[in-house]
DNA sequence: GCGCTTTCTGCACACGTGTTCACATAGGGG
DNA sequence: CCCCTATGTGAACACGTGTGCAGAAAGCGC
């Protein structure tokens, strides 16, 4: 009861300029102009002011400034499947950039909003775009973003709509040298371990990854003989090599990205005590940090992540500046990166 | 030149309420009603209102709204290392939980903002809440906050401050534990990989978990023979092992994390080519998804992820309700995984 | 007809800012 | 003394919303 002037009631609301105007005994556009760069205001008077306001804990209200300004740097990021681990790191990756570019990214899990309305309430804030890493419900999304006018970069799969950015790797270039590497060295009986079928609108990338494989099988006048769809996670891996090599005599275990790969290398070295490469030959695809660890060592294919993150940036400071311009499509390329695994 | 109404120059604004009544023919206040359940609005002409909004993709600036309300649902989340591998699932699985429980988690990595100035814009915003894990700069954060009123919760460290919520699990009482397995199972030559030094306010952090093995070993009249600091990665892991068992001879590596425990591993097998736990026992602390691969197969101690989310969950809603209520610490629990490095 | 309740509506205010505008003060040159 | 510029200041507005308030209209019982 010391403090009369608590009242517990009321929960406590943020200090207000004005509150800090009528502490320093000046008018409320000056405590403005104390935190205006290049405002005409006396030096002493400033002076007083801030210290108030420290005194007080003030800062200008962010969202009342940016009813006014034209731009909120807000930017809206919906991540994908973090279990794959690439986007784990790209996701890190980009959003270490968002904040060195003075943005600040409101981040969701588009792959685990249950239902649309979940993430209708993303949709209220005024950001200043909106980043699509994969997710479950991409169309809704895209369709959304036109409507309310929200630029869109889009990245892993290729968009083409009106206004809308994206940048995705050559998948298919890249499985298309991989296997023509296993082809080089021997292997003829290829196996592929699959991503989800779940999410409609990846089928794209799934598609594009498996192709390059056929393809190149194509040309010596092979195929796939044999397949898994998964989950692009370890465990997912795992059990799809085991699911294969129970039925079939394979010795190419290829995977559409490196985290499954790690699952299916560790079940054939572990479980079935066979070695890579001599006996079999294991890939993935994407090369993240854990793919060059000694212990899996895994020969794979680059998807570029710090270039596309590069991008990711580019493309939104462009967006930004010209609202109504094209959408572009960035294509990266996916390098080889030959290990010890093939 | 088919649109006439379009300027170019003036960038596209967000659609307002006031657009929607001047085209549905109806004033502000009934498109403001629209939008708002339970308030009094003829059926048809709410149809009406949203058949309108729809056509021009309008939606009720939370921004603005959030001028008015008590709360603006929106959290800053201000994450650790995210190299460990642990930061990241416990991050993954925190945004998660926020995003179900109607908030709005603004992500920043506290590793590595470079200078107190670029987090110092995050104050700006009238967050709810700040979720602190870890970081380079816990203990400006920490004063900023109590400056501000800004209620904090810190995880992974425990924060004996005013209005502080903490969360962290019990690491002596961990490594404890498991340093008397490893003296059960024979072993009596123990080095120890630390984490870094350099970040300053996670000193206790470390230093409760080498007490941890130190006060094990000193009931039995034995100490720690080797040490190195690291950083709490992989590859840190790796060159740590290295460093240590080129001078010494040692039958128990303890790692502070799981993913140094990894790299150690890694080299003890691939490089050394010793038989873990037969040679040498390796252990880990953290209990990743990684550590219970077949590959790894660690023997560690579980931070209890999930649960440490559920507390800061727990805490931000009573702290919402409550916020003048005394800080409080919440210790988790550090239960042993022996699996197959001892 | 009257009185009461229910439903509907627009005006006006509040929220916390940044900035324009008109005006005041001061200083210096003539 | 006047004129001009530079500097400082507060009132007022705009930003986009939710809601209290007063009043209107409609339905209903008597």
């Amino acid at each position: 009861m010391t403090d009369e002037n608590n009242i517990p009631a009321k929960p406590r609301r943020r200090v207000t300029a004005k509150a800090v105007a009528e502490r320093a005994g000046v008018s409320r556009s000056a405590v403005s102009r104390a935190f205006t760069k290049g405002a005409y205001l006396d030096q002493e008077k400033k002076a007083r002011i801030l210290e108030v306001a420290e005194e007080l804990g003030y800062r200008p209200n962010v969202f009342a400034a940016s009813l006014q300004a034209e731009s909120t740097n807000i930017v809206a990021v919906l991540t994908g499947n973090m279990k794959s681990h690439f986007d784990t790191e790209l996701v890190e990756e980009l959003l270490g950039r968002l904040t060195a570019e003075g943005k600040w990214p409101i981040v969701v899990n588009g792959e685990k909003v249950a239902n649309a309305s979940s993430i209708e309430g993303l949709f209220g804030f005024p950001v200043d775009a909106m980043i699509l890493r994969g997710g479950s419900m991409d169309k809704y999304v895209v369709e959304s973003c036109a409507k309310l006018h929200i630029p869109l970069i889009v990245s892993g799969v290729t968009v083409k709509s009106e206004r809308v950015d994206s940048v995705a790797c050559r998948n298919a270039d890249g499985t298309y040298a991989l296997t023509q590497l296993l082809l080089e060295k021997g292997r003829r009986r290829f196996a592929w371990i699959d991503g989800p079928t779940r999410v409609v609108t990846q089928e794209a990338h799934r598609r594009e990854r498996r192709q390059g494989v056929e393809r190149a099988l194509a040309e010596r006048g092979l195929e796939i003989i044999a397949t898994r769809d998964s989950d692009y996670t370890y465990e997912g891996g795992l059990a799809a090599a085991e699911a294969i090599l129970r039925e079939q005599d394979v010795d190419a275990l290829l995977c559409a990205n490196d985290a499954m790969a790690a699952g299916a290398l560790s079940y054939v070295r572990e479980n079935l005590g066979l070695k890579v490469p001599e006996d079999l030959a294991v890939t993935g695809f994407d090369d993240i940090d854990m793919a060059s660890w000694p212990c899996f060592n895994l020969t794979t294919v680059q998807n570029p992540k710090s270039e596309i993150v590069d991008h990711i940036i580019r493309l939104l400071h462009e967006r930004l500046a010209n609202p109504a311009k094209a959408g572009e499509v960035v294509l990266v390329g996916a390098d080889l990166v030959p290990r010890g695994t093939h």
